[in-house]
DNA sequence: CAGTGAGCGAGCTTCCGCTTGACTT
């Protein structure tokens, strides 16, 4: 007993920990990574004071040596890292069970470098929790593929260079804190794109008729729509015969307004007969259980969660062992649940709607990588909803996996689809057309077409959203051609093609997985990263992009093509897979990526990112609105999206309209009417002119209105008087008194004695007084009232640097700098406290108690700082891109900033 | 995007993929 192995299996997931521990007894012990472990530092709180003032530390990755990145254990996976490292100590073997994909090996590989093990060390991994796939999986381990981990590190550096350079290009261009990545930039893109085909979008019309018809007694159901389809021997238009510009693409006939009434007329007289049936048999296949993607798409359109609540609902089925893993593309199900499905489909619907062998399924998703199995209920046996005794959304979530998953190894569904053709001719010619082109119809043909299910097969357990509509379709009676039917009621109806529709949640994620973008861990985050720039807002279900993502993709296709265009990450998966079976070294893609192909080094990130010159902010933001010959133009501003005319006039765009609804006209409507909400206080008894509060830019102001006068120049009318409320008063109950006593400022203090004027006023900064070029802040805004002519002098007459900076007095005195003799003191700034020594300032760290702070941390802060220079130097720009890939690597230190460490395999073979 | 005078210490924002954080007497 005592002498048994003991072994430490490390897994990703604490669920997954538990259920391993189920299977493996005694002698193991089961531990969760919690994912990943460490990663690049985030911001400079992450980055090791060692690393700190280096050109690269705010990318976190080397750039001149070899993309070394640099690692650091985040705080919130310091305890995981202890625990691991806690219970490594009493084992004889480790075991790194991670997944097996490329973000599970490179997590093993990263939990061998923090971890760094005394004892053996092996790789093993499964795919399902079986017993035998468990005992497989450990009588089988294998070594650390470290051309998987660096195809994962390849990509986890390029996303970061992309990120991380391309982020602040638009903090400069466009706004601070917006963000540019490799799947959320394409995201956006693809919403602006969709959103620009609708605004180019040209609707059509065109009309039919829709006719109920009698099929006499005996017939069930006696009565059943059609639909007018053709004219003579033509076609009738409908939505599928125009373009995208309203133009009609095929020889059909439109039928307008007048020509469907004329013909509702004249067919009330018409003789109609069955002209043709067609029946034909149709089989339909189950759908592949479910992926990520499918049953998020699934849950929102029968169960309207949104893709959040889809995989926060799953997230709890699958930690109370109710479905399996739900971040998985793949749609394979093991031997196990296959069996189970088949026993469960037997048992309720019988032998006639199981297959005679098991149905397999094969991913469609390019890059799946397959480390999981489809999403399904869990164990051997399928729990049905009702034995499963949930509630609410894991109930309804459940049994939507539950269906589908049993569907899945069903037999196919078998039906008939009929279509019939029904011809009326008209009992005298009918005239129809435009002057041009008069044509004569006599003869009018209607169409209807049914299905009916003859054996339901999988329908039985589950219809998916389609079925249910066409479960909708009304049943057609038996028909037999040049059969007489009676016209019951006729109707002429009108139809506008419709612009293609924006993407949903579901659907711009199933779109993203087709273009190989994103995992599905990272889908529904997707969503709300887009959703927290501001760059598409939700309209009911609809991804509505603003104007601000307008200016972002505009400036990304625009100078950095190559990074949004659609294949870019397919191509990347292409070459990191070359990476991971060791047909491609990742330094170069690297090189290529950053640097540019040799000969091409324009075309790298970094000269891209660094040669700002070319953009041009304002026209990046700038959209003509309608004809650009008309000068309107859509801006994104600081403070929100505007219209602008020529003269420049201009009005804020509501936040709710979305960009194809403000055209030309809507443009020139918002121009007219004037901007926000505003409050007449009164008429201003010496002028005549009414007076209004209102909200600007820096907050409540009063304002006089002036008859404008057209026929000026705007730069030329007179300007009306303007003045901010003081702190004390409110935008809904300032007065008129109080308003015309703003007005009045700047108020004349009075002349000194060289005479010149004093005058106190408020700006920016407050209430002041003035006296030629000089200023002096007042203490209070009331005093811009009560100041006297003394007292303004004598403030004049006191130094400006007095005042505040005079009565704030250092926080702390630490002494004098060792190095430069120099006293340090704390004193509080606008960003908090911070160390002076005179010429060289510091902010206080965060986490450092100011009372704390000792004269040597100080001291070295400061020395650390002047050590950066005085400026900061522009950085040397790198004229050779590297070439050369074997470099020698850098000192291995204790940040782990090499990646060469050694196999784990080294002690593999512990015998 | 209402207009208005100074002078002081900057430094941060950001990526994509893995995963679930937790307590206290």
């Amino acid at each position: 007993m005592a002498n048994a192995p003991r072994r430490l299996v490390i897994v990703e997931s604490p669920t997954k920990a538990t259920m391993l521990t189920r299977f493996l007894g005694s002698g193991y012990v089961v531990e969760s990574s919690r994912g990943h472990i460490r990663d690049l530092p985030t911001n400079a709180s992450e980055v090791p004071a060692k690393y700190k003032g280096l050109p690269w530390a705010r990318l976190g990755v080397d750039v001149e040596d070899d993309f070394a990145p640099l690692y650091v254990v985040s705080a919130d996976k310091k305890p995981v890292i202890r625990k691991l490292k806690e219970l490594l100590k009493d084992v004889d073997e480790l075991y790194l069970a991670t997944d097996e994909d490329r973000e599970g090996e490179a997590i093993a590989w990263h939990l061998l470098a923090e971890l760094k093990p005394k004892v053996p060390v092996k790789r093993m991994v499964f795919h399902e929790i079986t017993p035998e796939a468990i005992a497989a999986a450990v009588a089988n381990p294998r070594e650390l593929d470290i051309d998987l981990v660096d195809a994962q590190e390849t990509r986890r550096i390029l996303d970061r260079l992309y990120g991380y350079e391309v982020s602040p290009v638009l903090w400069k261009k466009v706004m601070p804190k917006l963000s540019a990545g490799r799947v959320q930039s394409v995201a956006t893109r693809l919403v602006v794109d969709r959103e620009r085909e609708r605004m180019a979008f040209t609707s059509a019309s065109y009309w039919d008729l829709l006719a109920t018809l009698d099929a006499g007694a005996a017939a069930t159901p006696r009565k059943f729509d059609a639909r007018l389809t053709g004219l003579n021997d033509w076609k009738v238009a409908r939505g599928a015969d125009f373009d995208s510009d309203g133009k009609l693409i095929s020889d059909a006939f439109v039928v307008d307004e007048k020509c469907a009434g004329d013909l509702a007329e004249a067919l009330k007289q018409a003789r109609f007969a069955v002209d043709s049936v067609e029946a034909k048999p149709f089989t339909r296949r189950p759908a592949a259980p479910f992926r990520t993607t499918t049953l998020q798409q699934e849950a929102g359109r029968k169960l309207g969660f949104t893709t959040d609540r889809t995989m926060r609902v799953a997230q709890e089925l699958y930690e109370s062992g109710y479905i399996t893993y739900m971040r998985t593309d793949s749609v394979s199900l093991s031997e196990q649940a296959i069996t189970a499905a088949r026993k469960q489909a037997r048992a309720l619907y019988g032998d006639d709607y199981v297959p005679a062998s098991p149905r397999v399924y094969a991913s469609k998703v390019k890059n799946a990588q397959e480390a999981h199995e489809a999403i399904r209920p869990a164990g051997d046996s399928f729990r049905t909803p009702a034995q499963a005794k949930l509630v609410g959304d894991q109930a309804r979530l459940y049994e939507l996996i539950w269906q589908r998953t049993v569907a899945s190894q069903m037999t196919d569904a078998r039906g008939q689809a009929v279509s019939v053709k029904i011809a009326a001719e008209l009992a005298q010619r009918l005239r129809a057309g435009a002057e041009m082109a008069t044509v004569d119809i006599h003869r009018a043909v209607f169409s209807a077409s049914g299905r009916t299910i003859t054996f339901p097969g999988f329908l039985k357990a589950y219809a998916d959203v389609a079925d249910d509509e066409q479960g909708e379709q009304a049943k057609l009676p038996q028909l037999a051609p040049d059969q007489h039917l009676d016209l019951s009621e006729i109707a002429t109806e009108s139809h506008q093609t419709k612009p293609p529709a924006r993407y949903t949640e579901p659907t711009l994620i199933a779109k993203l997985e087709e273009l190989e973008i994103g995992r599905p861990s990272t889908y529904a985050s997707i969503i709300r990263t887009i959703t927290a720039r501001d760059y598409v807002y939700k309209k009911g279900t609809a991804l509505v992009p603003t104007w601000l993502a307008f200016a972002v993709t505009r400036l990304l296709v625009e100078h950095f093509p190559r990074l949004v265009d659609y294949q870019f990450t397919a191509a990347l998966e292409d070459k990191l897979d070359e990476i991971a079976g060791g047909d491609a070294q990742r330094l170069q893609v690297l090189n290529d990526f950053f640097y540019g192909a040799p000969g091409h080094e324009r075309e790298g990130l970094h000269d891209m990112a660094t040669d700002l010159g070319d953009i041009d902010a304002r026209a990046v933001s700038t959209f003509p609105i309608g004809d650009p010959e008309a000068g309107i133009n859509v801006r994104v501003g600081r403070y929100g999206t505007y219209v602008e005319d020529a003269e420049a006039n201009r009005a804020n765009v509501p936040e709710d309209m979305a960009p194809d609804e403000l055209t030309l006209e809507v443009a020139k409507q918002l121009l007219a009417t004037p901007a926000g909400e505003e409050r007449e206080l009164g008429t201003d008894p010496a002028t005549g002119h009414p007076i209004v509060a209102r909200t600007g830019r820096y907050g409540p102001y009063v304002t006089e209105v002036l008859e404008d006068d057209e026929s000026l120049p705007k730069s030329k009318r007179p300007k009306p008087r303007t003045a901010s409320l003081f702190s004390s008063m409110q935008l809904d109950t300032v007065t008129l008194d109080d308003a015309l006593k703003l007005l009045s400022l700047p108020r004349l203090v009075g002349t000194d004695d060289e005479g010149v004027e004093i005058t106190a006023q408020n700006g920016r900064y407050g209430p002041y007084i003035k006296r030629g070029n000089d200023s002096r802040t007042l203490p209070s805004e009331e005093s811009l009232f009560t100041v006297t002519l003394e007292q303004a002098k004598e403030l004049l007459a006191a130094p400006r640097t007095r005042g505040r900076r005079a009565a704030a007095a250092p926080l702390a005195e630490l002494g004098d700098d060792p190095a430069t003799g120099k006293p340090l003191v704390i004193k509080d700034g606008r960003f908090g406290p911070y160390i002076t020594d005179g010429e060289y300032n510091v902010t206080v760290p965060k986490s450092q108690p100011i009372n704390e702070v000792s004269l040597e941390v100080a001291a070295d802060l400061i020395a650390a700082k002047r050590a950066k220079g005085p400026a900061p130097a522009k950085k040397a720009r790198r004229t050779s891109a590297k070439s050369s890939p074997s470099k020698a690597t850098k000192a291995s230190g204790s940040a782990s900033t090499s990646k060469k460490t050694p196999k784990p395999a080294s002690g593999a073979s512990s015998a």
